[in-house]
RNA sequence: GUCCCCAUCGUCUAGCCUGGCCUAGGACAUCAGAUUUUCAUUCUGACGACUGGGGUUCGAAUCCCCAUGGGGACGCCA
C-alpha cells in the first residue's frame, strides 16, 4: 500500500511550489489507490500560527486535494523525538552538548540512496557534520522529528522537492542509526520564478488563494501545476483531475527545473472558462463576484446567466467578469477615453445615435433578432455598412470596444437601458 | 568556497532509458493572414532549440568524459 505525505509547516501560507509537491504527493497516492497523509511540521513554536494552518489547509481543499486520516502534529510528538535520541546516546551513536542531543557522524564513508527521478546519489559523510538532533530548548531539529515520523506513519514514498536532496544522505543515516525501514525517495525539480531561482515571496504572487482572488478556477490551476515538471504525453495539455490521476507516475517526473509562466496558467484557465457547461461554471462566477464584493441587490440570477452565456468564451479569468457585470448591472458606466473619441465624438456620430435609438424604439418586438434585422435595414438605407452603426452603439452602451455579440448585449440589457444610455449621445 | 542536482525553441515540454523512423514534434507567448459587427473567440501560417568541446560508433539530441551555464544545500529554520 501506498503512503504518501505532504508535510507543511504553518510557518507561512501555501504557496506556488509547494502545492504542486502536494499536488505530485496526492496524485501519486490516488494513481496508486494509497493514502495521502499529512503531517504538520510546527515544531517552531515562534514562528507557526494557526491561521497559516488554515490558509494551508484552506488551499489544498480549494485545489481539490483530500487527505486521509488524521492531521499529525509534531508538536505533539516531542517527548518521542527524545525517547529515539537517548536512545542513540545510550548506543553511543549520539552525545550531550549542553541539553543538546548530537548525532555522531562518522568520516571516510559513503552514503548513497536510490531516487526514483535522480537515480543513484552518492555522497562522503566527510561532507556531512555532527548533526543535531535534538536542541537545546528540547525540540527536535527537521531532520531527526522527519525521520522517525515518516518511519512511525509508515510513509513508503517520500516526494518531496530538489531542495531535500542533501538532507537526504543525512537522514539515511539516521534511519540506518535507529535500524528504521527506509522509504522510497523522489526528488522532483523546483519550481522557479521568472528571473530566475526559485519561486518565493519576493516574485510575484505566489500563495495559492491569491491566484483564486485573481480569478483562477482551481481546476486550471490544478490541470496548470501538473504540466510542472511532467508531461502525460500524446501533446496532451488540459486533462481533467480524473485523467491526471490515471495518467500520472512519479517515475515520469523529469529532473529539469520549470519556469512558472503566467501567460499559460491564464491560457489554461481560459480553456475551462470556455468549455465548462454553465451550470458549473455559473456558481463559481457568483462566489467570486461575492468575495470581490462586486455583486449587489441589483443582481438577477436569469439575466446574470444570460451574460455568462454571452462571455464565455472570450473570459481569460473570472476578473474579467468584474467590469462585465457592471455592464449589464452598474447605474453608471465607464467610458473608454479611446473608444468614445473613435465611435462617439465624430460630427456625424449624434445622427447615427439617434437613428439607431428610432429604429430601436420602433421595434414591434425586442430580441437579438429583431434588433440585428432593423440595423440591417438602417445600414440599408443610410447606405453604410452595418459595422458603422455596430460599433458606436457597443461603445454607447457599454463604454468598450470590446465585448460579446453586440446584438445578445442588448437584448440582455433590455430596451429601456438601451435607450437610455443611446439617448446620452443624441 | 565546498558538496549535490540539472542542461532540447523566449517559456512549458515530446524524443533520451532500449543510438538510425529527428531535415527534432506539440503547447503558451510573439508576428502575419483569414473569419466575425468588435476581439479577449476560432482557424491557418511564420518565427524559433538539441550549451560548447572531446570521445565511443558505420551512425549521437540520445551513451561516456571535460568545460561552461543554471539551480540547490551547506542553521540548535523547515
Amino acid at each position: 500500500m501506498v503512503r504518501v505525505r505532504f508535510a507543511p509547516s504553518p510557518t507561512g501560507y501555501l504557496h506556488i511550489g509547494s502545492a504542486r509537491t502536494a499536488l505530485f504527493n496526492w496524485l501519486y497516492a490516488k494513481h496508486n489507490n494509497g493514502k495521502f497523509i499529512l503531517r504538520i511540521e510546527d515544531t517552531d513554536k515562534e514562528r507557526s500560527k494557526e491561521e497559516f494552518l488554515e490558509e494551508i489547509l484552506g488551499s489544498l481543499k480549494w485545489l481539490f486535494m483530500d487527505w486521509d486520516e488524521e492531521l499529525t502534529f509534531q508538536s505533539k510528538r516531542f517527548d518521542i523525538y527524545k525517547k529515539y535520541a537517548e536512545e542513540l546516546v545510550k548506543q553511543n551513536l549520539a552525545y550531550m552538548e549542553g541539553p543538546a542531543i548530537i548525532f555522531r557522524v562518522e568520516k571516510e564513508k559513503k552514503i548513497a540512496f536510490e531516487d526514483m527521478i535522480h537515480g543513484t546519489i552518492e555522497v562522503s559523510t566527510n561532507e556531512i557534520k555532527d548533526q543535531v538532533l535534538m536542541k537545546s530548548d528540547g525540540t527536535p531539529t527537521y531532520n531527526f522529528a522527519c525521520v522517525i515520523d515518516d518511519a512511525m506513519m509508515k510513509i513508503t514514498h517520500i516526494i518531496r522537492g530538489d531542495d531535500h536532496i542533501s538532507n537526504t544522505p543525512k537522514q539515511v543515516m539516521l534511519y540506518e542509526a535507529m535500524c528504521l525501514p527506509l522509504p522510497k525517495f523522489a526528488h522532483i525539480p523546483l519550481i522557479l520564478s521568472k528571473g530566475g531561482g526559485r519561486m518565493s515571496k519576493r516574485h510575484g504572487a505566489t500563495s495559492i488563494f491569491e491566484y483564486k482572488n485573481m480569478g483562477f478556477l482551481p481546476e486550471a490551476l490544478v490541470n496548470y501545476l501538473s504540466l510542472m515538471g511532467w508531461a502525460p504525453g500524446n501533446d496532451r495539455e488540459i486533462l481533467p483531475i480524473e485523467e491526471l490521476v490515471k495518467l500520472f507516475d512519479v517515475k515520469d517526473v523529469n529532473k529539469t527545473g520549470a519556469t512558472f509562466d503566467m501567460d499559460k496558467l491564464v491560457w489554461i484557465n481560459s480553456q475551462y472558462i470556455k468549455d465548462m457547461p454553465i451550470e458549473k461554471l455559473l456558481p463559481k462566477t457568483v462566489e467570486y463576484l461575492k468575495d470581490k464584493k462586486v455583486l449587489d441587490d441589483k443582481f438577477d440570477e436569469a439575466r446574470w446567466t444570460e451574460v455568462v452565456k454571452a462571455y464565455k468564451e472570450r473570459t481569460r479569468t473570472l476578473e474579467d467578469l468584474i467590469s462585465v457585470y457592471k455592464i449589464f448591472f452598474g447605474d453608471t458606466l465607464e467610458y473608454d477615453e479611446k473608444a468614445t473619441e473613435k465611435y462617439l465624438k465624430k460630427p456625424n456620430s449624434k445622427d447615427i445615435i439617434s437613428k439607431c435609438k428610432t429604429a430601436v424604439e420602433g421595434l414591434a418586438k425586442y430580441d437579438k433578432h429583431s434588433i440585428e434585422e432593423a440595423y440591417r435595414k438602417l445600414a440599408e438605407e443610410m447606405k453604410c455598412k452595418a459595422a458603422e452603426l455596430i460599433h458606436p452603439t457597443r461603445v454607447a452602451i457599454s463604454g468598450k470596444t470590446v465585448g460579446a455579440g453586440l446584438f445578445d448585449m442588448m437584448e440582455i440589457l433590455g430596451r429601456n437601458t438601451v435607450l437610455q444610455r443611446l439617448g446620452k449621445f443624441c
